[in-house]
RNA sequence: GACCCCUUCGUCUAGCGGUUAGGACAACGCCCUUUCACGGCGUAAACACGGGUUCGAGUCCCGUAGGGGUCACCA
């Protein structure tokens, strides 16, 4: 059997969309999965849109994502001579024209076909038809001459066997009349010049496999197999749009999730391994196949993805997730604040972590670790002006008498004052984590206490205690 | 409008002729508990509809309805 290739051919727009990077991941599992070669390809034919931003964010969205793909990136636009010199040859063989048709003959032929229910939009007039001089006014566009009678069949590896009647297929433009190549006959030379086997991609291509299949064929050149995936839905069923949704995967990103939850979640939007939920890199390559891939499309979920990142969270080594939210610090407090209280982070890391499913309300939790000064908010203010203020100095003047401060001494401590003077562990631990953490929430207030040490947490709390 | 594709709990899905229709997220409840989480236990929740085929249909076939995609000198 001969070898795997597949590709992702993104047109440098915009962002990294997710649906292009479920797109990329299918193509790169199933690469791997066959041993094969995973390929980039930057389908920048149309050069007003494309942009070199757009570019690095294609590049910076797989990386994160840890998609590697072939050293070798094909940039169409590199291509132009090679797409003109296969229409040419086309042209050659008979099997495209010159279509000289005025812009509205073209928007008539349009309308007429639309009030008669056709799918075609252009009638053939040119197909063969020798031009007069007075036609020769018009810059031309090359058109292929799509086969008229009979059916085009695809058997899409995800969809299945499609068949289409030929008088629906419509003479598509090849060349345009400035001399440019179109992308229908540009991604059938350079899939077969890159000689791809698997062309994995969006469901919204179908119809443009149909057509592209005929070029292959005309060229005699050997049709890859395709598989065209569903789409991705936003949560009321439509196509994802930036208007409602984050759409590119740099968004994801700056909300502090983590690229093995995104790439998890997204392998199981659409595909699945019986019950499996969380599925590690190495399963997902051992494990992927075209077959399991549903043929409807799905609704993205953040609830879910978050929740499949907050796995990830809780299974990732900790000095990376600290790596993560260094950087985080390191924009917010000065190098020398973060060295000299890490320490105390890395302490509580993994009780912070457990309460929060991205990295960023993981930094957002962590700040009062480095704060030196702890501002309340309406639900702290709450809590200390109902609390009973006597209590707590008093609780205090015994705090400053633990003599070894470690976590069971202040947790006793508390349990003990608490019993002494008939109240509940709550009326004093909640004004202590108010007036130490600044928050309602926090992960237990005697481990905090202890890390922060005996100093600073007395300082905290008789900052509105005294 | 034409063509193509799709349809199991709110969501992601398992199921490939015989199941009490399973799991996960979300929701709700209880337990744990200094808070919030985590964890544990539990509740509610689906085969779009109508015809066939069959002893038997979520599973096969045909309609209907609904949803989506495509109909560019964009990719």
């Amino acid at each position: 059997m001969s070898e795997v290739r597949t590709r992702f051919a993104p047109s440098p727009t915009g962002t990294l969309h997710i649906g292009g990077a479920r797109t990329a991941l299918f193509n790169w599992l199933y690469a791997m999965n066959k041993n094969g070669k995973f390929y980039l390809r930057i389908e920048d034919t149309d050069k007003l849109r494309s942009t070199t931003e757009a570019i690095n964010a294609i590049f910076d969205g797989l990386k994160w994502l840890e998609l590697n793909w072939e050293k070798q990136v094909i940039f169409q636009s590199q291509n132009i001579n090679r797409y003109k010199q296969i229409i040419d040859y086309l042209l050659e063989i008979n099997c495209a024209y010159y279509c000289y048709a005025s812009e509205i003959e073209l928007q008539r032929m349009k309308k007429e076909s639309r009030e008669k229910g056709l799918i075609k939009s252009y009638n053939g007039l040119w197909r063969d038809r020798i031009p007069k001089a007075e036609d020769k006014k018009i810059k031309p566009v090359v058109r292929f001459k799509s086969p008229q009678v009979g059916q085009t069949i695809l058997n899409d590896l995800v969809q299945g066997k499609v068949v289409v009647n030929n008088n629906q297929l419509d003479d598509m433009i090849l060349l345009r009349s400035d001399g440019t190549p179109t992308y229908t006959l540009s991604v059938v030379v350079d899939d077969y010049d890159m000689n791809i086997s698997h062309i994995i991609r969006g469901d919204d291509h179908l119809n443009n496999a149909i057509r592209q299949i005929n070029i292959f064929r005309s060229l005699g050149w050997k049709v890859p197999n395709f598989a065209h995936i569903p789409l991705i839905h936003d949560s009321d069923g439509k196509k994802l749009s930036k208007r409602n949704n984050a759409v590119g995967v740099d968004e994801y990103k700056n909300m502090g999730i983590l690229p093995q939850a995104m790439k998890n979640y997204l392998l199981r939007l659409g595909w699945s391994n019986g019950d499996d939920e969380i599925i590690s890199e190495n399963d997902a390559i051992n494990i992927f196949s075209i077959e399991n891939i549903r043929k409807a499309p799905s609704r993205f979920d953040l609830k879910k993805l978050k929740n499949i990142n907050s796995y990830y969270l809780k299974n990732t080594p900790q000095d990376k997730i600290l790596s993560c939210i260094y950087n985080l610090l390191e924009k917010k407090y000065g190098e020398k604040i973060i060295k000299d209280n890490l320490f105390k982070l890395e302490y509580l890391l993994s009780d912070i972590i457990e309460r929060h499913d991205n990295i960023n309300d993981i930094f957002y939790n962590s700040k009062f670790i480095f704060n030196k000064i702890i501002n309340l908010n309406n639900d702290t203010i709450k809590i200390i002006k109902n609390s009973n203020k006597k209590n707590i100095i008093n609780y205090i003047i015994q705090l400053k008498e633990i003599n070894d401060w470690n976590v069971n001494n202040i947790e006793n401590s508390a349990k003990s004052f608490a019993k002494n003077n008939s109240l509940s562990l709550k009326d004093i631990a909640m004004p202590l984590r108010a007036c130490i953490t600044g928050s309602k929430n926090s992960p237990n207030i005697f481990k905090i206490m202890f890390i922060l040490g005996q100093k600073d947490t007395i300082k905290r709390i008789e900052k509105y205690y005294l």
